[in-house]
DNA sequence: TATATATTTCAGTACTTATAGAAATACCGA
DNA sequence: TCGGTATTTCTATAAGTACTGAAATATATA
């Protein structure tokens, strides 16, 4: 496990919108692109696939597609080694 | 526990050097400034200082002064309950 | 094929952060 | 009080990040 893999995953979670992202997938099993945007303050689309990626790059997301639809939904095993407290 | 707490704290963690700072603390009981710089890729003081900052606002770190010197150590606890695969 | 919907990519901009050197502050011992 | 060491504050700058609207891409369906 290298060094930045620990600091990119910090740094994913240590920005306001991003972290509501994971909170939010916390409680569902899982989300559309769409249906994340709408629990978030946030004015375009752009900005959402914006921070998805450094989410999904460490890890702490994964994508399933389904027609037009991409379902993003939330690694609970790497979440709780890495910041359990966001589990709770 | 406000959100924004919980952001700070992983955006403290979520750097090169605020992170090498967490673990190199981990191994030592408490460090003075100077001792944790030499141990960092870093030209100046100044940028400890600049770092030490969010790690003590989160109460990740505390500091014990004695004469000139200010010891730094880790708050275990609060690590162990937000990142503790850093205490590996 | 044409249209509609969902999402991503691109380009620009405002804002934030990391770094450093110099000056300031704090404390100690002679 | 003076000189020395440790650390912080100040100021500037370069680099990185968050956000947006518009255009592009992808898929489904009529």
């Amino acid at each position: 496990m290298t060094e930045d893999f620990k600091v990119n995953l910090y740094k994913a979670l240590g920005e306001t919108t991003r972290l509501k992202i994971v909170e939010i997938l916390v409680k569902h099993p899982e989300l559309s692109c769409q249906e994340i945007v709408d629990q978030l303050n946030i004015a375009a689309n752009s900005t959402l696939t914006y921070h998805l990626k450094p989410l999904l790059d460490c890890g702490l997301l994964s994508v399933r597609r389904e027609g037009t639809f991409r379902y993003y939904r939330l690694e609970r095993p790497i979440l709780e080694q890495y910041a359990p407290a966001l589990l709770l």
